[in-house]
DNA sequence: TATATAAGGTCAATGAATGTCAAAGGGGAA
DNA sequence: TTCCCCTTTGACATTCATTGACCTTATATA
């Protein structure tokens, strides 16, 4: 794959958090610019696209004198834990009350999630909730 | 017979995948293109028919600058959860030609098995074909 | 406290790639 | 010959990356 300036950023960055203690790490981003030569705002792409919630990143900020951005990955349990079967109920009916779903479309999916799931070890039906929860996110978005 | 220019592109490609490291290339469309001097379109054309996931492959692309399309061979297993996945599709296909569900619906539910059926282990994806299936038969019974 | 300086954020424009779709072309079987 | 299905083509759509002008916020200093 040839790989793009956002591609080399996002790989680069990746290793400084694979060598840092915690999994985090904080950059200057006008620093960061110069060193790969490109606009302050490329940074600001790259940490938007590749470093956001979806991808397992947690990204905090500070403006003015001694600012900073800070990348921290969620690990394993913050990412698969998941959410519960209660609070994927709840989405449903909010995505409801927003006229993203039918209220059809939203007793089927409970229908469906409760009918199924029983076939599924706990460990996974959460995981499979948030899955199915971005997946309805990213469906409603495309409608 | 005769060997149209799709049967070359697709014997060409073959070969790269063949001598590849895991079964895996990556192509530039445009430059393919270029090389048989062909419309790009014509690239897409091989891929979609040559290359889908019937045929026991799978593809990913990016467009944009720097972007591409990347053709993977699937192993067995692979093909076979596609299988499963395939005849699922098939039927929700079949309940909305009965009008037992909506267009939108068949839509919503194929996206969301294929945004977070990848988190699940394949043993456990037939059974939750299987499963949802049973759910749909029954939750459009009610309806 | 007021002002200057030093950060990061936002957004729209542009360019570079792939995707879609419908229409036209061509070859083989009946 | 004719018809059907697969190919081929091209116009147009969509997505991703890159850049730069301008905005907002925090700190340092007079």
């Amino acid at each position: 794959m040839k790989k793009s300036l956002a591609d080399k950023i996002e790989q680069y960055l990746k290793v400084l958090i694979d060598r840092s203690e915690n999994y985090e790490i904080e950059i200057q981003r006008a620093e960061l610019a110069e060193t790969f030569d490109c606009v302050p705002s490329q940074i600001t792409y790259v940490i938007g696209t590749r470093f956001n919630e979806k991808c397992g990143y947690y990204t905090e900020s500070r403006r003015g004198g001694k600012g900073f951005v800070r990348i921290t990955r969620l690990d394993d349990a913050e990412v698969q834990a998941g959410i519960s079967r209660r609070e994927f109920f709840v989405f449903l009916d909010q995505i409801m009350a927003m006229e993203l779903i039918t209220e059809n479309e939203n007793r089927m999916l409970k229908h469906l999630v409760v009918s199924s799931f029983k076939q599924v070890p706990g460990e996974i039906q959460n995981k499979l909730f948030l899955a199915i929860k971005a997946g309805l996110e990213d469906f409603v978005d495309l409608s």
